[in-house]
DNA sequence: GTCTATAGTTCGATAGAC
DNA sequence: GTCTATCGAACTATAGAC
């Protein structure tokens, strides 16, 4: 049976494989988080992932191609992730509050199943990513990270009727951008504090986002 | 005399060659925004000034270099404009406001002295540069926006002397990283919001910024 | 000061053996 | 699938005429 034999080869990839494209994707993550799209290279990646250069070109063709299943991997699963928790939040509560909404905004990233919705170096990229404004990164924001972040401008709505539709958008905007001070592997907090930040640290400091963006989101309906 | 005409050759360039600089330093500034540092190249730079490749080498040296002097011209003016204006704020005032402080930390760029201490395309480069964590980046922002951020840190608590150390740095973290989204030109807010975003909205936007900011911070203390 | 021409390097991508 | 070797293009920087 030659055909059903080629159609098994292209369905299951064989486990050495998809470790080799996995070993290969996360080098990418790593690489691109620390020197952004142009100064990351394709050699630097390679010897990131143990693999020959040419290895990478064989699983992802471009540079951009790799760059962008980096999206695809991590954006997929935490998106429906989020999405599936707000509807969950409005079918199961009468009166779900602006804080249960920012529960779910601010979700750390190994609440995701499997935790594979995020990574410290992704979301550094995401960090420079949603700032840039050169048409790679204003492509990719709009198709991984606008319609979710439309699902959370109607949430807020929802929870805070008296919110106009346009502070309702600029809730979203500053609510993320004080969140990426949080992601952002900048390392401006320790040196601004002197800290040398532990993980206890780290959680008291989603405590302090919360309440933050909360009051200033109130302050828009009040 | 030979040693006097040497010695003004160097103090006084050229009206000319002053022109020249400024040019190729308006250009860079624009390209950069436009493509971070590594998209960005001499060549582009040197076509968008309208000026020979080798001409800036000649002024400048090094990429890196040319890259820094942006930070030196534009950091330089509004940093210590800024920092007048909080000891001018803390001389004149029995008791200033939190919302007197934000007024300076949302001082529009048209507002500095000669209107040289910013310009859209060098709030883009400065949204980019503060949430990456590569050395170069790193490097700039602890020499030339540290500082100015300790002085803010402080007045922060001045004026609400119930902010612990820690929450008056969040603070400042929080608040110029919804800053950011205000000054990147990523357009997000256009697309989100369905805008075309005038003028006059702009304006707007920048008081939703101050009161988001002020109740969050308020939120700190209480 | 400003230009043209180009040296020297590194990049993304491909060819082809195994 | 994975490797080595290499191509052509693009980059930063310099040399040297004017």
């Amino acid at each position: 049976m030659p055909s059903a034999a080629a159609q098994t080869k292209v369905k299951k990839p064989a486990k050495k494989a998809l470790a080799s494209r996995t070993s290969i994707l996360d080098a990418a993550e790593r690489v691109f988080a620390s020197f952004g799209y142009e100064g990351a290279t394709m050699s630097l990646i390679a010897r990131e992932a143990g693999q020959a250069q040419a290895l990478l070109h064989y699983y992802f063709e471009t540079k951009e191609n790799l760059y962008e299943e980096i999206f695809q991997r991590r954006a997929t699963t935490i998106n429906a992730f989020r999405k599936q928790e707000i509807e969950r939040l409005f079918a199961e509560r009468t009166k779900p509050s602006l804080e249960h909404v920012l529960d779910i905004f601010f979700l750390p990233a190994p609440a995701t199943p499997t935790g594979g919705g995020s990574s410290p170096a992704y979301s550094q990229i995401v960090a420079a990513v949603v700032v840039a404004d050169d048409r790679r990164s204003k492509d990719i924001v709009a198709r991984h990270y606008d319609p979710i972040a439309q699902d959370f401008i109607t949430a807020f709505r929802k929870v805070m009727p008296t919110l106009s539709h346009s502070d309702a958008v600029w809730a979203y905007l500053f609510a993320h951008g004080a969140r990426i001070q949080l992601l952002s592997r900048s390392g401006r907090y320790q040196r601004l504090s002197g800290d040398k930040s532990s993980r206890k640290a780290e959680a008291a400091a989603v405590e302090r986002l919360k309440s933050f963006v909360a009051a200033g989101i109130k302050a828009f309906a009040g």
